[in-house]
DNA sequence: AATGTATATGCAATCGATTGCACAAGGAAA
DNA sequence: TTTCCTTGTGCAATCGATTGCATATACATT
């Protein structure tokens, strides 16, 4: 009802002007001197009048909108709601929102194979972030066929033809192990997100590739994966112990894997850390305020989402753009704790 | 490079007819014999033909995309990484994509007033879903005076002039009090979520009720307000442990803020359930599969979810549309215990 | 053969903005 | 007074699709 300002057609026709002049006006062009452009602009102001941004971003062949392809939707059956995507994906919002961008949330949708050449071949964005990338992901691939203007959360790998950011799960997960040897253990499971994974593979690198530096044997009966949910990291872990009840040591891939997991280990009559010393992957804010507070790797995870967007953008405006590989940290709390004489009980 | 089919002229050039018929044609129009159907589909399907979407939208004047306005961002300093905002992202995506619709993500700006009003008068998006509400939300009275597409998280409150999908929070509250007063537990706190918002205020009025009920005094001792986040959580809980020592029960409006008082609580050496019972709000996965697992009260998150996107399309498609209060249900774990006589130590 | 009807297709306007080019008015220079 | 330049403004095309209306062809009816 109220409103009947929409266009800048209805302002011309309010300031006695051509569409074009408030076209320019608007736009702060030089041609327009200031004392008219100060006219239209409070014409505008007065009656709320909103730039029709499709309009625009269809006239100037660009969205100004980049899509987050995120696999955290109920794929199948699982759901996922780990903190560290909502992290991200703020991170990536912020982010964008400095540029003027937009941000599309979609669930990553594997049987759909034309998914992504429907937003990049359909002009409904300008570019994508990717988020959990696949072991030989053959939709990045399709997008580096296309031509597509995007980014990939993880660090880069050799020879891979996009750019990337992420830290170093082959480090992460070493350190990881590292320390739980020095701590006296030597039974280290590991729990995966899911096995095809690339994150999950990289990390699993790290593992093997610290234990064997300790001449300790690989097990694969230590080797677990799970999905990144609570339910699966519990159920990964209490299966590790039913393979390997003698385990003294795990790496979880995630927090919030390694909480449910812990809570599988006590269920199972383990004692965190004087039984079984535990790291995680993350830190994120839960992992300093759960019982125990839990050992983990610490990405930068606000500071990844930042670079992936704003890469993304010097990418979309043509810029040249390098692959980043972000530090990673060993945050020690109380989950880890050094090999004990078994000493359970009052 | 490789394609040079970007628009229905390209199409229709192939073709040898006009841009009418391919829109026609694309479109499966009964005005297109089959036969000149299939062949312009073919030529689409060969040069990887994707419709463009701005276009089309700016034709239809709508676009097909709807956006959700969620407080998780950083907004000033704190950083809310809930699971639950990313359940509810979920189930909201899920459902828009049964109808085509895309998602937009935007982190509310309190201090940004005119943020509503670029996405609505600005036509970006058909509607919006508001994730966060305040007490007497001006965002919210603004988007009712502009005539807006919006449904709100939240149940229905006397005198709405717009629809709301949430569960009873009084009644939630009310039931975990309840069953804390009935294992004997008389000195019971309450952390909430943020104090201006509504979801918090209508929790603590159904714990009042309930301690009320129960003959129990009211002690502002006993309340404290954080941010929806692990850290304030813990703090929320320290301090009023310090104002409060005799605390025997703890009420807490989320479950990432509730492990992390529980976290709060054994570092001041009180057991939980022995010596503190506690209920958590959401029943996330995590609350399974913490330590202890939780009691907390559940909300059809997803549920949730797909009503506020379904009824949102049903608002914009003009269908009329009534608010909805979800069940809310009270799930037993181990977090909480009968009051036993203090019997501690081996 | 003339008229009517059904079927297939195209023309051109439209959605709301941006922008190259043309043009008009005013002042300065010759 | 004429010419030239500067400055301000508007016309019209454009982005890529949709769709009402008009038209053309084929076929049926009388």
């Amino acid at each position: 009802m109220g409103n009947e300002v929409r266009t800048m057609a209805d302002i011309a026709r309010l300031a006695g002007v051509s569409v074009s002049t408030v076209s320019r006006a608007l736009n702060d062009s030089p041609l327009i001197p200031e004392e008219t452009k100060e006219r239209i602009r409070r014409i505008a102001h007065t009656y709320n009048y909103e730039l029709h941004v499709g309009a625009r971003n269809l006239r100037l062949q660009r969205t100004q909108t980049i899509a987050a392809v995120i696999p955290f939707g109920e794929t199948s059956d699982r759901q996922v709601s780990d903190p560290f995507y909502l992290e991200i994906i703020g991170a990536i919002a912020n982010k964008l929102a400095e540029y003027d961008y937009d941000l599309l949330i979609s669930r990553a949708h594997a049987a759909d194979e034309g998914w992504y050449q429907r937003y990049v071949l359909g002009k409904r964005v300008d570019g994508l972030i990717i988020i959990g990338r696949k072991l030989n992901d053959r939709g990045i691939a399709k997008l580096v066929e296309l031509g597509a203007n995007f980014v990939v959360w993880g660090p880069p790998l050799p020879g891979q033809r996009y750019v990337s950011v992420g830290s170093d799960g082959v480090s992460g997960a070493a350190q990881a192990v590292r320390h739980l040897i020095q701590l006296g253990r030597r039974r280290i499971a590991f729990i995966g997100g899911d096995e095809d994974e690339t994150e999950t593979w990289l990390r699993r690198r790290g593992y093997e590739q610290e234990l064997q530096r300790a001449g300790l044997p690989l097990d694969a009966n230590l080797i677990a994966y799970a999905h990144f949910t609570s339910e699966s990291g519990y159920f990964a872990m209490r299966q590790l112990l039913a393979r390997a009840p003698d385990i003294d040591g795990v790496f979880v891939c995630s927090d919030l894997m390694a909480v449910a997991a812990m809570e599988a280990l006590r269920q199972e009559g383990r004692d965190v850390p004087n039984d079984v010393s535990i790291v995680g992957y993350d830190d994120i804010p839960l992992a300093a305020h759960c019982s125990p507070p839990l050992t983990t790797v610490r990405q930068q995870i606000r500071r990844g989402g930042m670079l992936l967007a704003s890469k993304l953008i010097d990418l979309i405006e043509g810029r040249q753009v390098e692959s980043v590989t972000l530090p990673v940290e060993l945050i020690i709390r109380e989950s880890c704790g050094a090999k004990v004489r078994s000493a359970r009980g009052c």
